[in-house]
DNA sequence: CAAAGTTATTAATTTTTTTAATAGCAAGGG
DNA sequence: CCCTTGCTATTAAAAAAATTAATAACTTTG
């Protein structure tokens, strides 16, 4: 069984069309008729249904079957292909969602080594697309930012900390004396929030709903020092994790009091089996350490 | 790329010997140094670092990343043909681990048609074996019995039931009056256990452990009548899920009082996109809909 | 019933794979 | 040291497999 037989083969559970598909190669239509044959005979059964009627050629049952199996192995060609494309480059390639970029990576960088730092990429992206990636063999691992605990057969995700959402306003704002706030007390504030942050938004909306509230969002920054300036000059109020890399003199962090709230979970995700060349090694198991410490 | 190319990679990969794998596939040795070097060429990169010293061919980094997707791709590969080798019996092929054959699936087959029943071939199978057949193409979907929630990416669980474990006595046992009992209280008992089913054995270790007996078992039956017979001669207590299937008249079940204790969770297991001859489709669907009736 | 659009078959050609023979290399034993 | 042993690579020839152009055969459609 060729790779290219199966190319063929995938083409024309798209097509239903043996020319078309022989087209689409550059190869004359006998290749493609005979290609499928050949499979046929290999796995023992027919697998497309064969109609001179224009335009309709049919699968099988077993030609279902075969196609999602063809499929599966398609793509862990083109794995193969991508990831020793990528082995040359000896850095570790990382994803990196914005809030972990923000509130997380400046310290995390800060215990790693330089020559780890140096040989060290990173990539933003958001949970779903970082997941996505390493499943092509496009990241070496990444850092994910969620609520929801996440389950990835393949992979290992380790979470190493976790905080909860707080309110931002300004220091004379008239909450700013609250030591804590609940959410339906928010109704009629207007919100600064987080752009490009889905998972912001998502908790937000999480809160919004539990509340029955429909809140003002005035305006969404993706830089969280406009956010700060802005609730600073008192024009809204934001929402946000806390972290000791987001500080300004003019605003003040308040937990919510709200006894079912999200919190961000923060965690790093790799296949489970990395296979890394030693200098890879030695920078993954810097991150490793330096997740393992808990977090200021 | 063949798929032979890659068995001769991958028998090299335990090798080490061209020779050898030369032998081990009845092929001359320059059929398998071809057969490497035109793999390296289609993937661009070295797999193996030869040497004529005696016995060392050694793989680079390229060469083990690929190794994987090699593996992968040929466990794929054998998938497709045991599964299309499966698809001319008409038959549902189903697991059934032994204490849902007791205890559920006579109800179950109660609510399928004669047509449904004649076409269901039944395999006894664990839950761990269960979804390794799935995952090997040699189920279609299994029953599974299980203490803690099953998670598999690429497979639908279904949980259709749950049921504590009780205590079996003879209708003249002291402690036949009592309303429930408490695990700890059994510290003395003789117990009847059903043998070969690893979920029994789990449960009852686990309530063990958490009141730190260590409790005597005096007997395992794979029979539960065998084990409520012996219950009803007094000869000891069982330890069991109750099941309107299993009764009899002189032994009673009691409840457990324990806060914490194990519950059996009663599931469905199939590929999430399982490809069905319509036959089959047929008793699928009436499988679900008499699983999705809640049980007695 | 002819035209258009489809897939299968055939025989010739081209490409790829396999082989037998052999070269070449390194280690180990006498 | 040299010969033997055990290995892989390289050849050139042979065999096998894949591709093609040409064409047959079939079905629908106008």
């Amino acid at each position: 069984m060729r790779i290219t037989d199966l190319q063929y083969y995938l083409a024309l559970t798209d097509n239903h069309n043996f020319s078309q598909v022989s087209q689409q190669f550059h190869v004359s239509q006998p290749t493609v008729s005979l290609a499928i044959q050949r499979l046929e005979k290999e796995v023992g059964a027919q697998l497309a249904i064969r109609s001179s009627h224009h335009n309709i050629v049919s699968l099988t049952h077993a030609g279902q079957v075969f196609a999602q199996h063809a499929q599966a192995i398609l793509e862990q060609y083109n794995l193969a292909l991508t990831e020793i494309g990528r082995i040359d480059e000896q850095s570790l390639l990382l994803g990196l969602p914005p809030i972990i970029q923000i509130s997380y990576f400046p310290e995390i960088a800060g215990r790693l080594s330089n020559q780890a730092l140096e040989h060290l990429k990173t990539v933003e992206v958001g949970a779903h697309k970082a997941i996505q990636l390493l499943q092509d063999g496009k990241l070496d691992a990444s850092f994910l930012g969620y609520l929801e605990a996440i389950n990835q057969n393949d992979f290992q995700v380790l979470q190493f900390d976790q905080r909860p959402f707080e309110i931002v306003v300004a220091n004379d704002h008239p909450l700013a004396t609250r030591p804590t706030i609940s959410f339906k007390e928010l109704a009629d504030q207007n919100f600064i929030l987080l752009k490009g942050s889905f998972i912001h938004k998502q908790a937000f909306e999480q809160l919004a709903q539990a509340n029955h509230l429909q809140p003002n969002i005035l305006f969404s920054s993706s830089e969280p020092y406009a956010i700060l300036n802005l609730v600073s000059q008192n024009r809204g109020i934001g929402f946000m994790v806390s972290s000791k890399n987001i500080q300004h003199p003019d605003v003040k962090f308040i937990p919510l009091s709200d006894p079912e709230q999200p919190q961000l979970k923060v965690g790093f995700v790799y296949r489970k089996s990395p296979i890394l060349t030693t200098e890879q090694n030695t920078i993954f198991n810097e991150i490793l350490a330096a997740i393992h410490t808990p977090m200021l």
